[in-house]
DNA sequence: TCGTGAAAGTTGTCATACAGATTTGAGCTG
DNA sequence: CAGCTCAAATCTGTATGACAACTTTCACGA
């Protein structure tokens, strides 16, 4: 059966989604060009590029002028938009259920990097601490070290997923959390906390680096709380 | 500084993605129409509606012929669509990646479930094992409980974002593995296993409930890893 | 007060044209 | 024959104009 489709790029979205998907079409492989697709759909050319758009949108495509558009490869980027405007919509909502989910992936990821971490991970940490030392009480600075920091952890766990997924919700947390406050000790709290996570993942104790980030994010967590979000 | 951007849309985007992540723009609020936004940006409608096409595919917007493109709705379904395109792109090079991801928030979900689950979750839980009994042997059948029976678990956490990510995983991880194997005792193993699951969870005991899923899932892992996946 | 219907506003689609980038390939050079 | 050059072909990006189809608005009349 035959929907009747209120936009017609939306039936040629599905169809080639479907040859994405189902891998008919290979990462890095070229689409035919607007033209050939014109002809395949008996659509016009406005149509096709309209579908194009949505599927690059969607993180399936991408395209070069004067070349083509070719399928994506994975990529994390297209997941890490969505998580990121889906935390922001529902930062009302159901901010504390976000929170929550940082703070299961981010106690897995420390507890990874205390065993998969490398050399290059641990110097970049180590700097990042460093760093926080000197713009205590800037807060944008802080504020994009913080961030740094958790990141960086997230790649040393080894999964990419992970280190996508945070990289979404990440920023949103923090920034939240910087904006409600800025009490002089409470930076040097962070850095405290931070250097502890940093000890046992460099120590290779996952167990002891899984809890000195759950304590970490679970006070952060407390102060949202008393700020009754 | 203004960069020269090979697209002029790409501006666009930013600048409007941007008043909807910071909130300027909210949910539900209707966008100016394509030629108010052809004045502002100083661009054709063409471009204009490009812009828009994207933003639409990243499930930012939706337009009403006639009427306008709103803000959308905090809605689930753009990060679902976005993570299941990553995991199918990623199959072959971090599929572990993706399953080791699963077992961390399905864990989580069942412990979560065990305090939080409501009476309703319980039922439909029994009702999903009753059926996978029934149709033991029939693999499509099998398989859609078996995700069902998962997805329920996640409903039940009480956090939706776990529900809305693993929605996304689900399917690709238990289609995969069940087009891998067929053994007789391998459908009353997996009825076993949820049996488990339910009966920690309809107790109230959230570390057994985790421990079950975690075992339950491991198992499947293993499955993969003999596979040589 | 409550429809009703015309008018205004808005998005969807088509056709055409040209700018600007890339790819291709024929022909030249060594 | 191998390799280079450069012009032609190909392809995407943008602009413009027009009209269809749908929604919203609002003045008018019952």
């Amino acid at each position: 059966m035959v929907w009747a489709m209120s936009q017609r790029s939306a039936g040629i979205i599905e169809e080639i989604e479907a040859e994405i998907l189902n891998g008919k079409l290979q990462p890095g492989e070229r689409l035919p060009s607007e033209e050939k697709l014109c002809e395949r759909f008996n659509a016009s050319r406005t149509v096709i590029r309209e579908a194009i758009q949505q599927l690059r949108g969607r993180g399936l495509l991408r395209t070069t002028k004067g070349s083509g558009s070719y399928i994506a490869d994975p990529s994390l980027d297209s997941l890490t938009t969505a998580m990121e405007a889906y935390a922001s919509l529902v930062v009302e909502a159901g901010f504390m259920e976000l929170i929550d989910f940082r703070i299961l992936i981010e106690t897995e990821c420390a507890r990874l990097a205390a065993v998969h971490a490398g050399e290059s991970v641990l110097k970049e940490l180590r700097q990042i601490v460093a760093t926080m030392e000197k713009v205590q009480g800037v807060r944008a600075k802080f504020s994009k070290a913080d961030i740094a920091f958790h990141l960086a952890i997230a790649r040393g766990s080894g999964n990419r997923i992970y280190a996508g997924v945070l990289g979404a919700v990440e920023r949103r947390c923090i920034d939240y959390a910087q904006t409600n406050r800025g009490d002089d000790d409470w930076y040097s709290g962070v850095i405290d906390s931070h250097r502890d996570i940093l000890d046992a993942i460099s120590a290779g104790l996952p167990d002891r680096a899984a809890d000195a980030m759950r304590r970490h994010l679970l006070s952060s967590k407390r102060h949202f709380v008393d700020l009754g979000v």
